[in-house]
DNA sequence: GTCTATAGCAAGATAGAC
DNA sequence: GTCTATCTTGCTATAGAC
């Protein structure tokens, strides 16, 4: 680890922390840069704005997640199950960064911005996001169409950003709203794998990787 | 139109030019004041944060939507089609900020801000959107699975959320990307619209009024 | 209640020296 | 890479005009 890196995830350490503790606004360059350690204008020399250092949230989460998850994972081989205690996981990890969920927004959405979750930036986090719904999956004894199946930890990656979103917004006591989105939403999600094998299905399921294959290609 | 709400609209109107032209950043509070021949405590009077400005973007587009979409609805009585040229006539209304739409979730997405799309601030522009999708169907000749007939207005909303969430994202040339998502997932829209009917699915369609009820009340 | 003018603070961001 | 000094700007406060 050079000295750079060490200094930049000082900085970034410090930044997550005040953040946490007092709040996004309320935490000021000046008291991040003394908190790490370092000047004003060496915080801004790593990131070039105070927005920018909300992408610690990213980097920590992703790893955090897998972690998370694995050991509730180890209990079912029901696919809803499973489903139900990763996203409860990370709802846990992320728990501490709800109120800052905007900010992340906010970097995300800058136009080109490497954090977008559709970024070529932010493939490796994706990779690792998707490849935990791939073990939620294979970890399951669900049988779903044949086409779907290499699509399908994709799809559920996606079902987890959709649930992300209405978490950001979730303002509920004890977030009690994204929790019953999850769990009424968990068993229809399992239904719809279970009937994207039956015949009447198949025109629907039939466009579903290529729809995903223009999303990805080229930004 | 009362002195009041002339100033107000005037200092709106400057600042949404001012975003569109210089970006959100570039475009400062005395700027903003002069362009709109007011003083700056005079600006702060009536939006107590340069963010809040930002709901201007809120108040023009549900309007010019369905202003927009009017004339483009005459034309079929196809669900998918009505679906697709509403959808692309707030692409074309929206256009303009989109490179603002970053900033806009910044705003909403802070807990508790009445710009939140589901929040009760946003009831009236909520009810207009949906109105809108509402005629969207009731112009069509779709028959749906009879519980979820009320409830479809305000899916179809969620869906064109959804759209709003990936065309925020998105920065391919002329947003070729979410044309693409537009273009795939309208009929997949209407397809499962028209298997709601089937007996396999009312499991799935007799669950979704419950959770829309679960979801809605109470912040 | 609506508005101007102006002074000034706090904090995000930058320039330039080392 | 790092620092200090400085600039910029969001925002507040005040005093007063109509």
């Amino acid at each position: 680890m050079t000295k750079s890196q060490r200094t930049r995830s000082l900085i970034v350490d410090a930044a997550l922390r005040l953040f946490r503790e007092r709040g996004y606004e309320r935490t000021t360059m000046r008291a991040i840069a003394e908190a790490a350690g370092v000047s004003v204008g060496n915080a801004y020399y790593y990131f070039r704005s105070k927005e920018e250092l909300v992408q610690g949230f990213y980097e920590h989460i992703a790893a955090d997640h897998t972690a998370a998850a694995a050991e509730p994972l180890t209990g079912s081989t029901d696919l809803a199950q499973r489903l139900r205690v990763t996203l409860l996981a990370w709802l846990t990890v992320a728990e501490p960064y709800h109120a800052l969920a905007g900010r992340f927004f906010a970097v995300a959405a800058q136009p080109g911005n490497p954090l977008s979750p559709f970024s070529q930036a932010s493939y490796p986090a994706r990779q690792v996001a998707i490849a935990l719904y791939r073990e939620v999956i294979e970890g399951s004894s669900i049988r779903v169409a044949e086409e779907l199946e290499p699509e399908l930890p994709e799809l559920l990656w996606l079902y987890h950003l959709g649930i992300v979103l209405f978490w950001v917004y979730d303002d509920s006591a004890g977030l009690r709203r994204t929790r019953a989105l999850i769990e009424r939403t968990v068993p229809m999600v399992e239904r719809l794998c279970r009937l994207s094998r039956l015949r009447v299905f198949r025109p629907l399921t039939r466009q579903i990787p290529q729809l995903l294959t223009e999303l990805r290609n080229g930004d």
